[in-house]
DNA sequence: ACTCCCCTTCCGCATTCCGAAAGGAGCTGG
DNA sequence: CCAGCTCCTTTCGGAATGCGGAAGGGGAGT
């Protein structure tokens, strides 16, 4: 029985289930019993109640009535205390974006080597962009990605492509490690990063990354190429930089 | 060696152990160091090592480069899914109880036997009540409170009431169990509950429980008792159900 | 350069967790 | 009304897993 071949692990296994199943609940955006839980994380059923237990009786978890889990308010503080250091500005920042550009607005962070939306106000238009609450892309493929990307060294962008890959999303997209890097030193000369349809047709994001928050952070404005037309992006990256640097 | 005597033994020590330095960061409100965090938590350092390398490795915390551990992305996530089921309305309601009663609001939960202050707007006013984001306080003694209270069974408050007690705030602190029960069922009746001074001198507050909510949600108006006078708390109270039910 | 402090890594012991299987509870269909 | 189902909960022996004392770096202050 190979006890451990090899590996620097210095990981906690049941804590990394137990968080494995937060996320899971997370992605699945709905209650989830006990049973699905279990399959869905690969995981024993009486393994996973236990840790389930463990969860909801520090109220990091809540059980339903019908015996269903859901993410608990100790979670809701948490995440309110995480996001507490670049202020609770965030949401005004995004509410004051719509106000002037009439565009949906993001803010996104990095997490794990996905781009994590953490906030988001919708446009008050008919035709508009509306991503799924709190739903990851990839970074290569957008702007709020690229603007994320140019806070870290480019080393590490490398590295990262080489993890994730570049998945194609559009003819546009960019699809080599060199391209990215170039992106990237873009963003970082002019302070703004711009999604030309590389993530999907039809749609045009401007992002800036926010330098001063404690782990990287960017907020962006994105429509459809018919409103944000390439002659706007310069306003809106300036705009987006006023309200981002007035913190 | 006794190796536990009696106890439902349900619960993963590590686990348990893991979120509670998690809760020790939130509650700190700024980045810790390890050793602190092992001496707070008191745990030995290399264990608690081990965690936090779990922990940051899936995101759940951030490592800043002078090695101290803060909230990291993850839990923004996390924190902002458990909110999704009531909606990213909560925000909504509160600025609009702003705008039409003047006053700061306040979103709570009740989290373990705590309330919990999930989400705030404050008054423009000078004299304006504000409490700390993310703040616990006590359910017999503020009005989020015992709206929290009257959406649950009787048996459930007294005994919420057995385990943290009920000291006295001031004078109109409810102090007996017997009170404390009355106050709940007028919630009921009423649909919503009032803190009259019950918390702070100076300070009156009206909160309405939201029931459709997934987990325990309550929504309040707090303000001086100069301006959130007797006579106007009806009015109040109206404009909160009538915010919430609008959902 | 020396010292201190804090973070990181190592390694043997046994505590702690794991997980198959048995024991309820609730629901559906016959 | 009962049989059969599915899903949740609890038990229990085995051992893998995490624990924590102690030693090994690295950086900052003196």
């Amino acid at each position: 029985m190979p006890p451990r071949a090899a590996g620097g692990h210095t990981r906690v296994q049941s804590l990394d289930r137990a968080l494995g199943l937060l996320d899971l609940l997370a992605d699945a955006g709905r209650p989830l019993g006990l049973s699905e839980l279990a399959s869905a994380g690969g995981l024993p059923v009486s393994t996973t109640h236990r840790m389930l237990a463990s969860l909801t009786a520090s109220g990091h978890l809540h059980q339903a009535p019908d015996r269903r889990y859901r993410l608990g308010p100790r979670l809701v503080a948490l995440g309110g205390a995480a996001m507490l250091p670049v202020g609770p500005d965030v949401p005004a920042w995004l509410s004051q974006l719509v106000a002037s550009t009439g565009e949906t607005t993001n803010a996104a962070t990095l997490c794990g080597d996905a781009v994590l939306f953490v906030a988001q106000v919708q446009s008050a238009q008919a035709m508009r962009t509306s991503t799924e609450d709190y739903r990851r892309t990839l970074p290569h493929c957008s702007a709020v990605g690229k603007a994320l990307l140019s806070l870290l060294p480019d080393s590490e962008v490398v590295s990262l492509a080489d993890r994730v890959g570049l998945p194609r999303r559009t003819s546009r997209t960019i699809d080599s490690v060199e391209g990215l890097l170039w992106a990237v030193a873009q963003v970082r000369l002019s302070g703004y990063a711009v999604d030309d349809e590389e993530e999907e047709y039809g749609a045009r994001c401007v992002a800036v990354p926010v330098p001063a928050a404690p782990f990287p952070l960017a907020v962006s404005v994105s429509g459809p190429t018919s409103r944000v037309t390439p002659e706007r992006v310069p306003a809106i990256a300036s705009e987006l930089a006023r309200v981002v640097r007035a913190a």
